[in-house]
DNA sequence: AATGGAAATGAAAATCATTTTCATTTGTGA
DNA sequence: TCACAAATGAAAATGATTTTCATTTCCATT
């Protein structure tokens, strides 16, 4: 097995908490690191494993890697310019654990997003 | 724009309504019907933009794609077996509303899952 | 410092789902 | 029948991810 490379954090911490392989590989290559893309690969996955980090997918199938214990959001998306809010989902939360109690679901996770048109659109 | 092979929605229901691309096309040779992979996706595609079907992802990114009913509805997903629970979602219809609306957006809409392993797994 | 082996690294190739290209076939209305 | 648009599918392209494997780096022990 191998070992999460130190910078793949740092990297994906400065990200914003939240990039895929690539982004985070890209971002390393544009501040002069050098590293390899499977290394990156690695040490996502790595951290995945020592629950680090979680995964989600973006809508085309693409990895997002996200820091664990930093407060869970979600993401109100303005359809046209892409402009992002992050926003508190507490009451999401609440209801997925209760949706998915009642269904005889454990380790539970979710996603949400909002989308719609800004005032600026 | 192209139109859906009709076979490929039989298939899919016939796969009891859940399958990537690849096994609806492998279903259908296997059964001895003639048919390109390329029609496949097509069709697929055509299928979710009229909303005949529902897309979700494996964990592994594949897209599967699933018949669902006209009623806006989320889904309860096993992580484990694919096993999937329609799920009503009235507080977050309002909760997408109120944020959004909150931040001065219009015209919205919003997407949420839950994800974790079903009583079987 | 020298040695040896384990872990880490990364370039390149392999994999795999999905999309694109493009030439051919099919269906339809004039 | 003729022309034209839509449908089809084989093959190539794409893009993320994984695997392979030779090389390099680390570290503990002489």
């Amino acid at each position: 097995m191998s070992r999460s490379n130190p910078r793949v954090l740092s990297t994906l911490e400065r990200a914003g908490g939240f990039a895929s392989a690539q982004e985070v590989y890209r971002l390393m290559q544009r501040e002069g690191e050098s590293i390899g893309l499977t290394t990156v690969y690695r040490s996502l996955q790595s951290l995945v494993n020592d629950k680090i980090v979680d995964v989600l997918r973006r809508d085309d199938g693409e990895a997002i890697y996200r820091l664990c214990g930093e407060a869970h959001h979600h993401h109100l998306v303005c359809k046209s310019c892409g402009d992002t809010v992050e926003i508190e989902g507490g009451a999401i939360e609440k209801w997925a654990v209760k949706v998915a109690t009642e269904n005889g679901f454990r380790d539970i996770g979710h996603s949400a997003e909002i989308f719609g048109l800004c005032s600026k659109c």
